[in-house]
DNA sequence: TTGTAAGCGTTATCAT
DNA sequence: ATGATAACGCTTACAA
């Protein structure tokens, strides 16, 4: 039997300083090193400085992989939005960033495209990539993404929206549409017309379209299905769409969009058509955008605070990994904010 | 000499599908398994296939910590924009994000809020993540910055700038401010005024503002001292920017504005003072955003199309990762879009 | 309190 | 063409 040991070559190393170099340097294990840097463990004060100090001086960074690989755990937070051309979501993530990196979290992020088969796979990866948490737009994902997270015991919470089963930071997009829909009526309008985005991508715009349903069969009135339309999220669809609205027999006195910005397009539409806001016809957003200030005249809607969203969403999550309670439903405030776009119904004046 | 073997309670392991799981079923080993799936070495046609879809059917994810510490490469690219708020970015960021998806590549994002020491900070944390490339907005970055890069061997490319010492995909911004100016001389503007994002924080910015300058020396005329300000990137500080302007004794008939939303604030301001655009005043912004065929009139700009960077950046730094060639300059097309808040000179007309 | 070394899930080297 | 196993950089169970 052979006894001599075998060598072999040594494998491409990276030439970063590693925990090795720094336990070298001040003449302690690699363990005391790592018990320092992670606060466990139990090290003499004195040596705590001591190896703090030279960390810091050589320009140790822990290389994360290894650690991660080493620990089971990660300092990686994940993201899956549908898309960042909407600001509402690139604001939420922006504030979700900002937490978990105070947090010396950094985010994966990762786009679904408003489909639920993109999503899950986007998803894998991000289980792959060993993420500790996970923020999700909105309650209706792919049940295998449910199974997935629970068997890899990763922590999600599902933001935008309100959730029976899962926890979420968000508001209740029903009583959303119910708000705005409720505020109109009060204004004594009878015809309602409705521009939201594909409900088939987004259980958000769902759920406003049943608000503004279920408060108008209150007051014993409809929305006719012709006057409902689905768009794409942009300003030239929600153009298009009011246009469509106004050529129909009954002409809406009333309409209410699913976001700011096809309100924006439905305004540039009745001021193309000469067709006078508030006074001829009402038109509400949903969202709040910056630019809704600053439209002629400054837009009816309701705020949604995305950038609270990401907040509380990211102190969840972090709560969650580290083992501190906090509660699973998380109910963000929304507000009516009137402004100039809307008005009593013509004749009621 | 104790040579029985040591017992030591087993680690936390985490509950997926690994390597040695495939090789099991598939009844060959490890190291097998990671060349099927890798696509290196050599393994019978047959075999392959068996093995994939044995992993297929397991629903193996290779665990990317792992693969990154045993390979020292990873399925990182990491990204650090100033904000998310600015939708230039965020459409940036996701074009990028789209186009390393389908190279199987995942987005670690960063923001430096303006800041180099905090866009340091997060380039640290994304190389101790193991990012692949990075990608950073503008050509100003911290020294330290750079040489870190440069000693971890770390593909770089600088997005929205042309750059002489590194990669970069992006414009001229010296050329566009100059486009713009050119097009307003050429309407016989004389009086200029210019509403920018702190030049403090943007190289950009600053780069725009020296556009103008030169178009302007170039005829003999100078941007007065108290015709340029910086005001930060929000809609009610162009707003306040224009009236500023509005309220000095030699008032100018051309606004630049170094942003659409800036242009945005301007324009609301001209509305309320009752100036007229562009009868008696020019209003010209730099982006084209979703929002500037909306206003009223629709705002005259530069387009610069965000995506077409994310999209050209993923793919330089695909492509050096991958060891393709490619090119380091890249320059994308702007254009100058003119719309209706920009006209003659008074009195030229 | 500190050190030793096993083990995390892969990849890559060497041997077969 | 395939298998055995060292090595990647770190954390942590256990020994001292």
């Amino acid at each position: 039997m052979n006894t001599e040991l075998k060598k072999r070559a040594p494998r491409r190393k990276s030439n970063a300083i590693s925990v090795m170099d720094v336990a070298r340097a001040a003449g302690v294990s690699t363990a005391t090193v790592s018990r320092v840097l992670n606060g466990n463990g139990t090290v003499a004060p004195a040596l705590q400085d001591r190896v703090r100090e030279i960390a810091q001086n050589l320009g140790y960074t822990p290389h994360a992989a290894a650690r991660a690989l080493a620990s089971q755990r990660s300092k990686i937070i994940g993201a899956v939005i549908p898309s960042l051309e909407n600001q509402n979501f690139a604001l939420g993530v922006f504030a979700l960033q900002k937490r978990i990196g105070e947090a010396g979290y950094t985010l994966l992020l990762a786009c679904s495209y408003y489909d639920q088969e993109d999503e899950l796979k986007q998803v894998r990866a991000l289980i792959a990539d060993g993420i500790a948490g996970l923020m999700l737009v909105g309650r209706s994902h792919s049940p295998a993404l449910y199974e997935l997270l629970a068997k890899e015991r990763i922590p999600l919470v599902n933001g935008w929206t309100v959730d029976q089963h899962h926890p979420y930071v968000g508001f209740d997009n029903v009583a959303v549409g119910r708000r705005i829909a409720e505020y109109l009526l009060d204004l004594g309008h009878v015809h309602f017309g409705m521009i939201t985005q594909m409900t088939q991508h987004s259980d958000r715009a769902a759920d406003r379209i049943m608000g503004v349903r279920t408060a108008l069969q209150t007051r014993g009135l409809e929305l006719r299905h012709e006057h409902l339309i689905e768009m794409p999220h942009k300003i030239i669809e929600g153009q298009m769409a009011m246009r469509a609205l106004m050529q129909g027999p009954v002409r809406p006195t009333a309409v209410i969009c699913g976001t700011d910005l096809l309100a924006v397009g439905a305004l540039a539409e009745a001021h193309e058509a000469g067709i006078d806001v508030p006074g001829e016809l009402s038109i509400a957003g949903i969202n709040d955008i910056e630019f809704s200030s600053f439209t002629t005249p400054p837009l009816t809607t309701m705020r949604l605070p995305a950038d609270e969203i990401g907040t509380r969403s990211a102190e969840y999550l972090l709560a969650h990994i580290e083992g501190r309670p906090v509660s699973s439903q998380n109910i963000v405030p929304t507000d009516l904010i009137v402004r100039g776009t809307t008005g009593r119904a013509p004749g009621r004046g």
